[in-house]
DNA sequence: GCTCCAGATCGACCGTCATCTATATACAAG
DNA sequence: CTTGTATATAGATGACGGTCGATCTGGAGC
């Protein structure tokens, strides 16, 4: 008996078939990708998560002073990943004295998870 | 007159007084910053994000050959960046004859997308 | 003025990543 | 079995990122 087979690819080629509909890709999605990416890449360390985590948690202004310790890193590394944050937008910064303050801006992380969505 | 001013930073940590209440942060935390990291890290370059979204958007298998023509980049690299996508569990992969299909597993994204929340 | 302290910045080191070309793999067609 | 085609992998290379020690900055107190 004849079965009603899928044509295999190379057929579907010669026969202008093709493997899948064609996608379309607007270039308008490019700029809204990267800035996605640029997000992203401000959460790809560990480090990072864990601070967003602790300012969130927190609710309110941290002080550096309490966040350098919960690592096992130098005041230059954890400084330094704050910058991170602070220029992708994720987090706010605010100096009292000698102290620093840091808290999160909730904005740009709403935007990543909308797009998760 | 005399205000009631905050004591300055110095005088504070002589008196014993701490810059602002103490963090605690529980370890239990640090595994599931280390799986949030993960993925971000896979979503940390413009051409993954827009493969998602390329592959969400279809809401179906996408054929390899139709991805590749979408970016300026080798098939190597485009497929370089599926595997990535593939290893941090975003995406799964499926493979009929010559051709490959990928397609968005949402259960990552879903998790990264609750902890941003 | 000088000293002390919290935090930021600098410069260097080293591992990871994005990209390419070249090659391998696996399958289909003849 | 040989040829062609769609992906995947390997290896090389240049750029980027995390970390540190050293240093700079600026405010507080004397």
């Amino acid at each position: 008996m004849t079965v009603d087979l899928e044509l295999s690819p190379k057929t579907k080629r010669a026969a202008g078939e093709r493997c899948c509909e064609p996608v379309v890709y607007p270039d308008v999605r490019r700029e809204q990708a990267m800035r996605m990416a640029t997000v992203a890449r401000a959460l790809a360390d560990p480090v990072r998560v864990q601070l967003v985590d602790v300012l969130r948690r927190h609710a309110g202004k941290v002080c550096v002073c309490e966040l350098v310790p919960l690592f096992d890193l130098s005041q230059p590394t954890v400084s330094h990943h704050l910058k991170v944050l602070r220029e992708a937008g994720i987090v706010g910064s605010e100096r009292q004295g000698l102290w620093a303050y840091y808290f999160v801006l909730p904005g740009v992380l709403g935007e990543l998870a909308a797009w998760l969505q």
